[in-house]
DNA sequence: CGACCTCTTGATCGATGTCAAAAGGTGTGG
DNA sequence: CCACACCTTTTGACATCGATCAAGAGGTCG
């Protein structure tokens, strides 16, 4: 079972290894549960290094995953001092915490966050048009691109996530995401080393399906 | 057909009646598309008064509308100094344009900006999840909840956007859309005095229906 | 009244979800 | 090193929701 750590239980997110306590700079492990949606907001927090996950849930149990964090974007953000959305990482992750406050005394820090915000509802508006508009092969296009800078090309990238949480980040089922990795594999479009390692063999068909990018 | 008004004609976004060039705050008619996706970004938009409609195209022509902006929200993003979107007015609007420069010069902008894009992308990650997660029933539902501020109860909210606009909202089809519209009035959630004039009459099961919210 | 929209409703199709089973990988203990 | 348990992924069969195609109803404006 995955390791949990949050405000609730701690007080404080608190590393995994040794550091001052409140620090505002923490090293944390991987699949680790920062925050969760409805806690009350204290804190914002910049990726500093490593990946995390922003997730929403629905009464029932439906997840989605809002946005994939990397270093420079930032979390924790909130409607009515409660937390929108739950954060874990997905690799061992560096992060750094801000009281909800500094915003205001700090200029430098908030001129930061305002360009990233920016960046990041740029991004949304991207995700929003996949997730509404694209077909599952699409979708799995889309997210390989997304992961993969046009520098890396012929570099082997390491998924990780899980089908299920990949799936959840596009939309889809499970299922439907691991036959959308077979077709572009079989298209040839694709190369799977490892379920969690992926090259991208032609890019262009791959732009073609994502619809630009 | 639509008016269309935007920086590639004009060069300057130019109210329909009477205003300085450059000035500002510029007065737009209804279903005037101001930026186009894609278009050189000079500019930062806010709206002070009335709806905008912020929307993303696929090559092929499938249309994703992103976000719906009232008073105080902020537009005109960009990626790479291109607009990420288009807008188009849903009724007469006011809107307030910014140099994008003015960010660096002007912490009090600076910081309303800020507070803004907080709201905008917890909004974003809210509509991720309906995108995503739920059903076409659903959808609609939250669409409604959305644009019913909880003080107006019973009160007749009129809808500003075609059934085709409000699908490109929802990731649906029109079709789809007018079968829930016709749904949730047989289930008497809902009254349509017209088709764009919409009462919710059981607030609880609408709420239920959007999961939350 | 008639032309032109938009909206509604119906019939059918297809992509993706659901349910189920088998295959593949990884770590543990013998 | 092998055997087993456990987890994730893949694949298959089938069901379902929403898309598509098509026709008709309702509203508005000349």
């Amino acid at each position: 079972m995955r390791q949990i750590i949050d405000e609730r239980t701690g007080g404080t997110v608190r590393p995994p290894y040794g550091t001052e306590p409140h620090c505002p700079t923490v090293r944390i492990a991987a699949h680790v549960t920062v925050l969760h949606e409805g806690d009350p907001a204290r804190r914002i927090m910049e990726v500093v290094e490593g990946a995390v996950m922003l997730s929403k849930l629905l009464p029932d149990g439906r997840r989605q995953v809002v946005e994939l964090l990397g270093p420079g974007d930032v979390f924790g953000l909130a409607h009515a001092d409660i937390y929108a959305c739950s954060a874990e990482t997905l690799t061992p992750a560096t992060i750094n915490t801000h009281e909800r406050g500094a915003l205001e005394r700090d200029p430098v820090l908030a001129a930061r966050l305002l360009r990233r915000f920016e960046a990041q509802l740029c991004v949304m508006h991207a995700h929003a048009l996949m997730l509404g508009r694209m077909s599952a092969l699409e979708r799995v296009a889309f997210f390989l691109l997304r992961l993969m800078p046009d520098g890396m090309v012929g570099t082997t990238l390491h998924l990780s996530m899980t089908r299920q949480e990949i799936a959840d980040f596009l939309g889809l089922t499970l299922e439907t995401v691991s036959r959308a990795f077979s077709e572009l594999k079989r298209r040839g479009l694709v190369v799977l080393q490892r379920a969690d390692e992926v090259r991208i063999q032609d890019r262009g068909s791959m732009r073609r399906l994502a619809g630009a990018l």
